[in-house]
Formats: structure tokens, C-alpha cells, sequence
DNA sequence: AATACAATATATAATTTTTTAATATATTGA
DNA sequence: TCAATATATTAAAAAATTATATATTGTATT
């Protein structure tokens, strides 16, 4: 089957479809922020920071993970450019910057977190 | 720093997360799912079987991938239950069945694929 | 029914990339 | 000098990539 064989066809959508140059540009980028997220450890992270910031040793204890392996992880966000970091002190905190991770995070918490009910007082 | 000191602190909103237990079985089913999705060829095969079915030989041409490579990579979306098929003659036809996928692809669709102007007539 | 071809899937193997994890060390600030 | 964080190193393991070959299933033809 050839290309005109399928453009030509006006039962399929292919006609309308965005070019797939364009197409292909948009998912390299969009496959490169997904990668970043597709690691269970960084994942976590993120969901924490979506709920403000946090430095590193709050993180250790709350994802629990090791000093070094946490630092690697996090240098993964930056370097994608996923949060940035503000020092106070000896602590060095961490929040989100990318709207793109937050749009995506948003969506795997409505997927994957079901609303609980709060613990009735 | 403490899980104590964390928990016993109101001004973050660590006494509110739910527990990180649950939070974890969360990620690692997200990330698998986006692990997925974060293949440049995978991810244009999903962005293409959004719109429609499409069988093999419609997909080859499409995406511009070999035979072989296209249905290993179908063979990955079919284990990990994101896409269905449908045998028609010689051909197969693969559709989406996942949700899930469906939502996060909606969402890279918006940020990634800026909406172009039709080609006025 | 026997043959041949078309569409798709699977297998194999070689190569290269990535990931992971552990340990050590460096940097910066109090 | 200690606490918090980052970076470097390295070994080991796991994954991805690509090409090629072969198997399966269905259709068409004789």
C-alpha cells in the first residue's frame, strides 16, 4: 500500500492529518518529557514537589531514598529543566518550573490516585 | 531531619499527603505507562491510532518505520494493553483501547501540538 | 487440494546505550 | 569542624536498536 493509496482515500483521516515532520518533531520532545517521568523514583519526587517545595532532606525521608541516589535524581530534573532550586542556608529547596510536567502530573493524579475520603473526625 | 519533625510541622503539607505507601504503587503503574509512551516511534504510532484504526502496512508508510521494527513495537503497546486488534483479511487493524494512554496523549496534545490555522481555500 | 504470494509476527544475534547502585570525595554554609 | 548537598567513579546489569531471517495466516489461482 502506498502513501497516495491512503491520501487518496478520503474514508480514512489521513488527509487531514498534521504533517508527520511536525508530528515527529512534537513527539521527540513530548517522548523526552515522558522519559524524565517514566522513572518510578523521579515520579515521586515530582508528586511531592507538586505540592510545594521541599529541600533534600525532607525528601530523603519522604520518598525514601538514599542521600546520593536523591541527588543524582535530582539533577536529572535539572538538567531537564523540570525544577529549579533555591539554597536558604545549608538546605538547598526544590519546586517545579515546567508547566508541561504539571499538566501531565495532573492527569496520571486523577488516572492513578483515587480521592479518598479524608479519615472522619 | 526526621520523619517527626516533618509530620509535626503544619506550616508543609506533609501531614496532609496520603501515605507514601499507596503513593508508590501509584508511580510505578504510571511510570510504566508512560514508560511506554516515552519512544519517539511508539508515541507518533499512539498520536496516529488516535484518530482512527490503521492497519500495519497503513502505519508503515505513515510513520516511515520497517516492518519488522513496527510490529515489534506494536508487539510492546499489545503486551502492555494500550492497543487492540482486529484481523480483516490479510490486514490487522490496531486501535486504542487504553484510557489512560488516551488522557496522557490528550494533554501532550495540547502542549506539544500548537494548534496550527487550516489552509484557508 | 496444491501452490504461491501478501501481510504480519516472531526469533535471533550483535551492538550499543542506559540504568543502577555503591562508594568515595568535593563543595558550601553554619 | 560538622551538616547538607552535589559530583565523580566504577562495576554490573538491563534495555534498546537494528538487521536479517523465518514463521504464520489468509487470499487467490490453478
Amino acid at each position: 500500500m502506498t502513501v497516495e493509496t491512503i491520501l487518496r482515500d478520503t474514508t480514512t483521516q489521513a488527509a487531514q492529518l498534521p504533517d508527520v515532520t511536525k508530528m515527529q518533531a512534537a513527539a521527540i520532545q513530548a517522548s523526552a518529557l515522558l522519559k524524565v517521568l517514566s522513572h518510578p523514583d523521579r515520579l515521586l519526587l515530582l508528586c511531592q514537589l507538586s505540592q510545594g517545595e521541599y529541600c533534600v532532606s525532607e525528601l530523603e525521608v519522604l520518598i525514601g531514598l538514599g542521600q546520593p541516589s536523591l541527588s543524582q535524581q535530582l539533577g536529572v530534573l535539572r538538567q531537564e529543566g523540570l525544577v529549579e532550586t533555591r539554597r536558604a542556608g545549608k538546605q538547598i529547596y526544590y519546586k517545579i518550573i515546567s508547566d508541561d510536567a504539571m499538566a501531565v502530573l495532573q492527569v496520571l493524579y486523577q488516572r492513578f490516585c483515587p480521592d479518598e475520603e479524608g479519615v472522619p473526625a
